[in-house]
Parts: structure tokens; C-alpha cells; sequence
DNA sequence: CCCTTGTTTTGAACCAGTCAAATCAAGGCG
DNA sequence: CGCCTTGATTTGACTGGTTCAAAACAAGGG
């Protein structure tokens, strides 16, 4: 499957390296992974790959379109390789989890805000602030040791 | 009308202080403020305010709902004192500048997500990505010197 | 006016991310 | 097949925004 990440590089203009392939082996196991979980698992492949060159990589990524940059408020920045396709994110407010989401309703009603203020809009970025299913669960847990709603 | 803040952050459970009120003037006359414009600005009634007591200074007003944080990805945070209206943003990818924006389709479609991957929702954030009108002309005036679109 | 408790102050520390110079290797060319 | 150009990686130091901890201080109830 490298043979895929090759031609996408070469299309992309980039040159084939080690430390692309790895980073992007490890994106496309971790849909949303932080710099440092990129440098941790791209290690498997490459044990001497330094942080600096994933952030090069990330950024050369980036701006090809290969990759997006996502960066959830009090959090490190994100990467995923879903790209081009207007999705958002639910992200969890007590473990920082992120799932994706299609746009709401359907095309992108978000994208036309009522009054733009002058100015001229290109992306529409929504993020959806809640409790993943796991931490729903411990939350409830630790009000009922406290006295909040007992069986 | 400083009367007027004593008394939201009595109502609140505050102490009123000089440096929150300072810090309450500025944001008044900045909407969307950094920290660091924060502390200038506060410093005018308060000249020995310090970096830190703004921070504490906001993380109250925050927690306590009489002010609200917005992160723009790959800015430093910043304060404004509209709350509790589900309003958005628009963000200059040029110089930055805020402007409030209230919801595009009424009430808050935002807030469905069609697929919600088991999490509960809470808020919707929607930060919407592009140019101010001054930077739109900066932008035009730099293509014209290169050759874009002369008169 | 005193005392309690929440605030401010001071100072140091932290972290994600960035910058610059030097080394290295991808892959076009001969 | 190997040289050479140019882009990529490495190394190392560094920044800016923010947070932490302990000590001094002041708001405002009694």
C-alpha cells in the first residue's frame, strides 16, 4: 500500500522519504493524531525520526493537501487525512477524543453566514463541544459516589 | 457604569476588584481582545498590573460565565464579554480581526450534527475562515504589482 | 475594626511549535 | 551506473503564550 503513498507524494510534487511514508502510516491508523503520537508511532518504522522532521513533514503535507491541520481549542494541533470533503468534528471536552461528522445539513448552510461583515468567506469550520460516550459514563459515576442521581 | 460591573460580579459571587474592573473596561472597548492588549489597556487605570493577574483575572470572568474564550486556531486566545447568545465568528486569515456574527440559520441547526458517534452535545462552534475587507485590497493591490488583474 | 478567605503578586517553569545552519539523500541527467 | 542539484532531514537553540506555586495582600462579612 506504500506503493499508494508514493504516487501521492510524487503527484503532489513531494519526494518519496522515509519519514513521509512513516507519518503518513501512522495517520492513516490514527485518524487524528498529535504531533507527538506521529513521532511515537512513526518511531516504529523509523526509531531515530526527530519531532522537528514530522513537523516539517506535517507541514509539507499540509500545504500539498495531502493532510489537514485541525486545532480544537487548549489542545495541541491535529492531523487527519480526511481532506476535501467539508467534514467537522465532535470533540470531547473531558478526554479531547475527535470524531467526524458530515456536514449537518447537508451542503453547507454554514457557509453563508447571514452578514459577513466585508468579509469574503472561504471555509466554514464547526466544531461540536460535547462528552464522548466514555466519559458520559465515568461522569455519571463519579456524581453518584458524590450524591447525585443514586439507582 | 462601573456600578454596573460591581454589581454583575457581586450577582456573580466575585470580589470586585480594581483589576477586574479594569479588565472589564478594557474588554467594553475591545471586543475581542488578546491577553497582552488586555494588560496594556488595563494598565492605563492600573499601571503595576501584571501579566499573570489578567490571566487569573479572565479565568474568572470565564468560569463564572461573564466573559467567554475563543481560541482561533493558530492565534493566541481571545476575550469578549458577548455571551450566552450562540453568536460566531469571523476570522481574517490575513491580520486576524474578529467579527461577530450571529447564526446563520436562525435559531441553531448547528447544534444537530446528523451523526453524533455517541457523543452529547453542548455547543457549536462555528469559526468562519477568510479575508477582511481591508486585507481583500492589500491582497489586490499585491497580485496588480505582479501582474494579476492591472486597470 | 478584625479576621477569613478569595485575589493579586512575584517568580519560575512549561509546552507546542518555530527558526537557522549544516548534513544528507532523492531522483534527473549523462 | 554514478554525479549533481535541490529539496529534505537533522541538530540545536530558541520563542511566545500560558500555567503553576508560594507568599503578600485586600475585600467585605461579622
Amino acid at each position: 500500500m506504500e506503493t499508494t503513498w508514493t504516487h501521492r507524494l510524487r503527484e503532489a510534487g513531494l519526494r518519496v522519504t522515509r519519514p513521509r511514508l512513516s507519518v503518513l502510516d501512522v495517520l492513516a491508523a490514527h485518524p487524528h493524531a498529535d504531533a507527538d503520537t506521529i513521532v511515537t508511532g512513526a518511531r516504529a518504522q523509523h526509531p531515530t525520526l526527530s519531532p522537528q522532521t514530522v513537523y516539517g513533514v506535517l507541514e509539507a503535507l499540509v500545504s500539498v493537501g495531502l493532510a489537514r491541520r485541525i486545532e480544537p481549542a487548549g489542545a495541541p494541533a491535529l492531523f487527519e487525512l480526511r481532506v476535501g470533503d467539508n467534514h467537522h468534528h465532535l470533540v470531547c471536552r473531558s478526554c479531547g477524543a475527535v470524531a467526524d461528522v458530515d456536514c449537518a445539513v447537508g451542503a453547507a448552510p454554514c457557509l453563508s453566514p447571514s452578514d459577513t461583515a466585508g468579509f469574503v468567506v472561504d471555509e466554514a469550520e464547526v466544531v461540536f463541544w460535547g462528552l464522548c460516550r466514555r466519559c458520559q459514563v465515568t461522569a455519571a459515576e463519579e456524581s453518584e459516589t458524590v450524591g447525585g442521581t443514586p439507582a
